[in-house]
DNA sequence: TGAATACTTCAACAGATCTTGAACCGTTGG
DNA sequence: CCAACGGTTCAAGATCTGTTGAAGTATTCA
């Protein structure tokens, strides 16, 4: 079960921050967070688990790609 | 200057969420949270010292006491 | 098939964060 | 005045988190 202090725990870094600013206009694939974050090749992986397992976003695979959304769920919460 | 994770981050720990909980219906002293938090009695402090500089809360102090209520800008970050 | 692509996962390190226990400071009641 | 109270601050240790660099997986193109 995920507590209300590990979600907003999960948006408290300033990395997945972006990440969710990003998605909240459109969907993007791993790659575009790769080119536009400027962090090691393998960070974004990391954030987007995160956020994936707080259930505040959800990734499907296209191919070789990756499509990330936030979940209904997260664009209720992110709206300050 | 705050940022936006900092605030985030500052609301993403158990205790603090509680402290806030608590806030959000009424005014207390740290008294209020020594007693209720089953935490070392130190710790509300520390607690209330975080909210307290990321602008969250306000601490009055009345006598030996201190009378802590959510900042104006926290009332409305809170709401979800 | 085999190399390249688009990620993901792993182990290890560094720095931040929470907790602990003790010492401290201002206020107040005797 | 001085001890007790309410609360804060400090230094230390333990734990958690984000980053790094390297290795691994699945998919696609030649």
């Amino acid at each position: 079960m995920v507590t209300r202090a590990e979600i907003v725990k999960a948006v408290s870094d300033p990395t997945r921050l972006e990440i969710i600013d990003m998605l909240s206009s459109d969907s993007r694939c791993n790659c575009h967070f790769q080119e536009h974050l400027d962090v090691a090749p393998n960070l974004p992986s990391y954030h987007l688990r995160v956020l994936r397992e707080t259930g505040l976003l959800v990734g499907t695979k296209r191919g070789r790609w990756v499509d990330y959304e936030l979940a209904p769920h997260a664009q209720r919460l992110i709206q300050e």
